[in-house]
DNA sequence: TTATCATGTGAACAGATGCTCATATATTCA
DNA sequence: TGAATATATGAGCATCTGTTCACATGATAA
């Protein structure tokens, strides 16, 4: 067991059987930076959310335009753009009744990108 | 209704307040390709398995290593192992009785980079 | 062979997830 | 004010996920 529960630390393995241990304990990583990362990927790991990720990488769009992209209910889109946006990954402005959503994270950018050139491969 | 599902339009949304649908029309995502990626950053947004692939970013570790490093049994351990390795993110080694396994995938850290740019903003 | 260690696999279960439905809120217009 | 439109929210539910447990497989050494 780690002593301090909050580093990931690779110096506690129960069976070591080379010296990668000590070489990768140098690059600790926060458990809670961690599981924002996680989050964050798991944001973008379901098929419906990285399309509307992907749409309005294109530029800002409203719900039920969303809606009928994804061919889905408005109500399923705002449940995931709640999602989006308390992560910040999205943003909305009001013009009238309607809410244009866009893009608010300039990294979800690039890891579609990324993920995409893993997929031509 | 997109008259292909194949292929990610933007052209048939039943409501449509500016001209942001056709600007975005050009830049179509085939279904599949979307899956795919949502399958990597799926891979990528469970906390264990990210904790592995970050480990396994600064070199190769066996399955009991890794499970005393994430505190699960070998067994839990090797089941994110296998659903990894199928999406060929990594791959082993075998000498004697212990598999090794390593990243497979240079998008990973790519994206582990860029996930961890997110969260220290 | 037999014992042992490292890993893989299937079943089973608790908890998480994503959808729909019904309803609430907010804005605009008559 | 009341009606209509756009979006948000909560409940409920079927499905998916990640773990543990028990056991199987595979390699090594005695």
């Amino acid at each position: 067991m780690p002593q301090n529960k909050d580093m990931i630390d690779l110096c506690d393995c129960r069976c070591i059987h080379e010296n990668r241990v000590t070489a990768a304990a140098g690059e600790a990583l926060p458990e809670q930076e961690n599981q924002q990362m996680a989050q964050l990927f798991k944001a973008m790991g379901d098929a419906n959310r990285l399309k509307i990720l992907w749409a309005l990488n294109h530029g800002e769009m409203c719900v039920c335009d969303l809606a009928a992209f994804l061919q889905v209910s408005e109500s399923a889109v705002s449940h995931q753009l709640r999602m989006l946006r308390q992560l910040q990954l999205v943003s909305n402005r009001r013009a009238g009744p309607i809410l244009y959503y866009r893009l608010n994270d300039h990294h979800v950018a690039a890891l579609m990108r990324i993920a995409l050139e893993h997929t031509r491969e």
